[in-house]
DNA sequence: CTTTGGATCGTCT
DNA sequence: GACGATCCAAAGG
């Protein structure tokens, strides 16, 4: 098990979103194996948050790289991203889908009677932040120092290659943009439909 | 299995 | 005042 450089964040979303693929996220006992994720490429990108520039929510994705940026959307959920690329450019990896590898108890105390199966524990971005308890006082928490109890790591096990790729889910815009990158087959993969 | 509609509120226009 | 980088229960095949 061996944390990241913040070297290894400072580099484009869409470089950064499938190296992620199959390292693991840990808060305390809960663990989990990144299996999904999406890229967001800040001003650049009109599907991200940061499109229209800084502003008081999206205010950590313009920060240094390495670090967590936690917001909250359609009223009662929370989404997580790890912040990348240099300092100034809001580029983002949004984390949609985790395998559970640990603190399975308390995922399930989280996420309450609606995660019938283990594989919904944290099938989805929404999912995911409940099971490890991320809500809007984990923004800004840093991934390489786990300043916050929060942090990511590698256990050596190699991404896939190659990794699944699909248009984002859930986006108005860019629906051509093909920057959902996934572990095909695996356990925690939202099985919500994406454009082919 | 798939589809559909309701919940619910912070954020930005 | 409108709309989400969503989830879930219910209803239909």
């Amino acid at each position: 098990m061996v944390a990241f450089p913040r070297a290894f964040f400072a580099v484009d979303s869409v470089e950064l979103a499938p190296l992620l693929l199959n390292k693991l996220i840990v808060r305390g006992e809960r663990v989990g194996r990144i299996v999904e994720v999406e890229a967001y490429a800040g001003a650049a990108d009109p599907a991200s948050h940061a499109f229209r520039g800084p502003t008081a929510r999206n205010a950590t994705m313009f920060g240094p790289p390495g670090h967590l940026y936690v917001y909250f959307t359609y009223g009662m959920h929370f989404c997580a991203n790890v912040v990348c690329g240099p300092e100034g450019e809001a580029s983002a990896v949004l984390l949609r889908g985790l395998t559970p590898l640990g603190g399975l108890e308390e995922m399930r105390a989280a996420r309450g009677p609606a995660a019938r199966l283990d594989r919904d524990l944290t099938n989805g971005p929404g999912k995911l932040c409940q099971a490890l308890g991320l809500d809007r006082s984990f923004d800004g928490a840093d991934l390489v120092t786990g300043d916050r109890g929060v942090e990511v790591a590698d256990d050596g096990t190699a991404p896939p290659s190659p990794p699944g790729v699909s248009g984002r889910i859930g986006v108005s815009v860019a629906a051509d943009v093909r920057w959902r990158f996934y572990v095909p087959g695996a356990a925690g993969v939202s099985r919500a439909r994406a454009a082919p």
